[in-house]
DNA sequence: TTTCGTGCAAACCTTTTGCAGAGTG
DNA sequence: CACTCTGCAAAAGGTTTGCACGAAA
């Protein structure tokens, strides 16, 4: 899938690392930027973005879309899930892949549409701010 | 649901008119401010995005997120609806409410999410698009 | 030594905001 | 008359781009 062929940099390197060692976390170009900037201080935020869409175009990390006006980033994994978004205060729930269940091949069927591989934002309310 | 009393000024009635002129269509802010010019040369962009959060707001439209970085909106329907959009071409296509089935109380019940009203945005390739 | 990646600065695009004046109820 | 809505201009927020230099392969 790349392009090209890809350098191995510092900065690539500490992107990556800034991503796996949040396991678990969707982190904004923002928050990788200041995260990569404490093991190298200095990096480029056009260097952060431009190395974002290389990894994401390569497979390697997950672009995803919480609704929020800015774009969310994450290793792949290697099972697909999906994304619960709590439209209050923003928490982020996760779906294993599977829990689409049929509906994937509905929708192809309903459609003609081929789904990819890309990540569902569903929207709601999370326990907590029900409570509250 | 509305904070406060709406006033009924030509931009309002303008912009609804263009919204419900184009049925099935989702429009952007930028084509709505092209569409309402023609009708009533001059309107301002801010005008067009704050009546259009107002109506939102009303209920009166839908503001959906088919993740392209910009919103767009539609008259809100008597049923909920979904969305299938293209990955290459951007087209999309609609899926009723009922499409998701089961799945709305099985998210909940994994996550303890309380689904709202909001659509989904499903992303694949149009039938169209996986031919060429 | 060729090509790709980086830093910098500026631009881009969509959306939001403060304010003063015009229009509605 | 009170209060909302509008236009304007400017700014905000996130992301992208052109260019010249530096670093991988």
């Amino acid at each position: 899938l790349p392009t090209s062929a890809r350098r191995q940099t510092r900065q690539r390197g500490a992107i990556w690392d800034v991503l796996s060692d949040v396991p678990g976390r969707h982190l904004s170009a923002e928050e990788i930027v200041d995260l990569v900037r404490e093991r190298l201080p200095g990096v480029n935020t056009s260097t952060v973005y431009r190395t974002l869409d290389r990894l994401a175009e390569d497979g390697i990390v997950l672009r995803t879309d919480l609704g929020s006006g800015r774009a969310y980033y994450e290793p792949a994994r290697e099972y697909a899930h999906h994304h619960v978004v709590c439209e209050r205060c923003g928490a982020v729930a996760h779906l294993h892949g599977e829990a689409l269940g049929s509906l994937a091949s509905r929708i192809e069927a309903e459609t003609g549409y081929a789904l990819g591989a890309r990540e569902i934002s569903f929207f709601g309310v999370c326990p907590g701010c029900r409570i509250s």
